[in-house]
RNA sequence: GGCGCUAUCGUCUAACGGUUAGGACAGAGCCCUCUCAAGGCUUAAAUACGGGUUCGAUUCCCGUUAGCGCUACCA
């Protein structure tokens, strides 16, 4: 039985990083029937915020990913203190009273030069005399792992992603288990809690890779079973650097995508092809295709950079893999996303008009939120103002525009309100006034959508409907008049 | 500094010794067309560098360079 985990830790918002390590554990586990665990690992105590846990369950939500069993470090301290006894009594740790400013402080040039920084000389091999008696006392230490460094072995592991990997233990350094609190550190934790939760598969980032090493030599001290890793590439920045919020602002953070109007299975697709690929060209998955599909050797082993701007705050092709997601969306189901996107605007607009404007919108929208812009003089009582020599269709002029629109005035009132209806009122109004039918329709359409480019004419037309049709002709055509141009010019 | 990892078009990636180095996004051009989109077609664009191994290297090995990561009583 597989168990895999995802186990953030509370201290921001929900990180695009994380939020696509969530689901290459989750593919990994509903691929093979196995199961999911969120585990919070909040073991640092000053940054943890019930905001950021707030923000990991809402990014969770939004993207539909789900879990099976749920826990919390911090609720688990005494198993994490019993194992790292354990560890401390068979000798393989042990008590390091150096004050923690005195050890951090000096360790540079001198003692990198030396490799005196992999432990702390003389704490390490005080007797158990001596440690038991200050521990006694109460002098406060930490519990530092033995790294078996006397004679130096390799320690070793397989990684599902990056293959053999091994490293001296001449290299690892003498990492503490217990803090002087004696609260437990992120290395004791994890393990002691990935052996408790019987974890087989540790999906991570490839930030851990060099961390498991230590791990390795906790779950054999702990006596535990090692688990199978499993590295992913990092998520990096165009010019390399790691993403960070500091730097990189609100890119970085999943509900950042939400907010802009990314569609989940949309951006989760986006994430799965960073750093992974089904190796047959293919782009655009579902949810269980992607499942299907998932498994560790199409990881990649370079790291990913997601492709933004200043100007371009989206990855050109997240936001393409949303636009083909909204175009090949069943027209309803667009419009029940696209509803509460325009209310939220503060736009009043009920779901039966938002019905009949979906269409005229789906293939020009990116992203949800572009419809606000796309569809603005759907919802506007008043049209933006624009210049009036917006109305005059391509090489025509003022009075073409003026004769365009009074013909439009002419017919409309009496025309058929469907698409075909106007189309042939419209094209046949061109024929009698001996222009173009794009001279004509230019006209009409920037009256009506206060701009030159907009969805196709006659739906647009149809939805709007007749009286607010022939209200902003009416006004365009003031306008016109108003410059002293008359239609028989 | 030490240790580890990585290196194919601008970006995401395919090619697990033999290909005109493929696809996608973004870019450019053309077509379609009531504008904008969408769609179709075309086009430009990459194996970091240097050595090996081999009949033959994007692919295997070594070195260089570059980037990233770890090197905390953070996770």
């Amino acid at each position: 039985m597989i168990r895999v985990r995802f186990a953030p830790s509370p201290t921001g918002y929900l990180h695009i990083g994380s939020a696509r390590t969530f689901i290459f554990n989750w593919l990994y586990a509903r691929r093979h029937g196995g199961t999911m665990i969120l585990r919070i690992d909040d073991t640092d105590i000053e940054r943890n915020t019930e905001e950021s846990l707030n923000s990991i369950f809402d990014g969770l939500n939004w993207l539909g990913l789900n879990w099976d069993e749920q826990y919390r470090q911090s609720e688990r301290l005494a198993l994490h203190k019993q194992i790292a006894e354990t560890i401390l009594a068979k000798g393989l740790a042990y008590r390091d009273f150096t004050p923690p400013n005195a050890a951090g402080a000096e360790k540079d040039d001198a003692q990198h030069a030396s490799g005196a920084w992999l432990f702390n000389p003389g704490q390490r091999e005080i007797s158990q005399e001596e440690s038991d008696r200050r521990a006694a006392a109460g002098e406060k230490f930490v519990v530092r792992f033995r790294v078996p460094r006397e004679v130096p072995e390799a320690v070793t592991f397989t990684d599902l992603v990056y293959g053999e990997q091994s490293k001296s233990t001449a290299d690892i350094e003498d990492f503490a288990l217990l803090r002087s609190d004696g609260t437990p550190t992120y290395h004791l934790a994890s393990c002691a809690d990935d052996v408790d939760l019987r974890i087989t598969h540790i999906v991570r980032g490839q930030d851990h890779l060099t961390n498991t090493f230590k791990h390795v030599l906790i779950f054999k001290a702990a006596g535990g079973e090692t688990p199978q890793f499993a590295h992913l590439p990092l998520l990096v920045a165009p010019n390399g650097a790691k993403l960070s919020k500091r730097i990189h602002g609100p890119v970085v953070s999943v509900t950042t995508y939400r907010d802009a109007g990314f569609l989940p299975h949309a951006f989760m697709n986006f994430l799965c092809l960073l750093g992974w690929s089904p190796k047959n060209d293919r782009e655009q998955m579902t949810r269980d295709e992607l499942t299907q599909l998932f498994s560790f050797e199409g990881v990649n082993r370079s790291n990913a950079v997601v492709n933004f701007t200043d100007e371009d705050p989206f990855d050109a092709k997240a936001v393409w893999l949303n636009a083909e997601t909204i175009r090949t969306m069943a027209v309803p189901d667009l419009s029940a996303e696209l509803l509460p996107v325009v209310q939220a605007a503060g736009i009043a607009v009920d779901a039966a008009k938002m019905l009949q404007i979906t269409p005229l919108v789906q293939e020009r929208i990116r992203l949800l939120n572009d419809v606000l812009q796309v569809a603005d003089f759907f919802f506007a009582t008043e049209l933006a103002p624009y210049e009036t020599t917006e109305l005059i269709p391509k090489k025509g002029d003022l009075a073409m525009a003026a004769r365009a629109l009074e013909k439009a005035l002419e017919v409309l009132p009496g025309a058929d309100f469907t698409h075909d209806g106007l189309e042939s009122a419209l094209r046949a109004s061109s024929t009698d006034l001996g222009i173009k039918a794009g001279q004509m329709f230019e006209p009409i359409r920037v009256a009506v959508c206060g701009r030159k480019t907009a969805p196709p004419l006659f739906g647009t037309l149809e939805v709007l409907g007749k009286e607010t049709c022939l209200a902003r002709i009416a006004k365009a055509l003031a306008k016109l008049t108003a410059t002293g141009i008359t239609p028989l010019n």
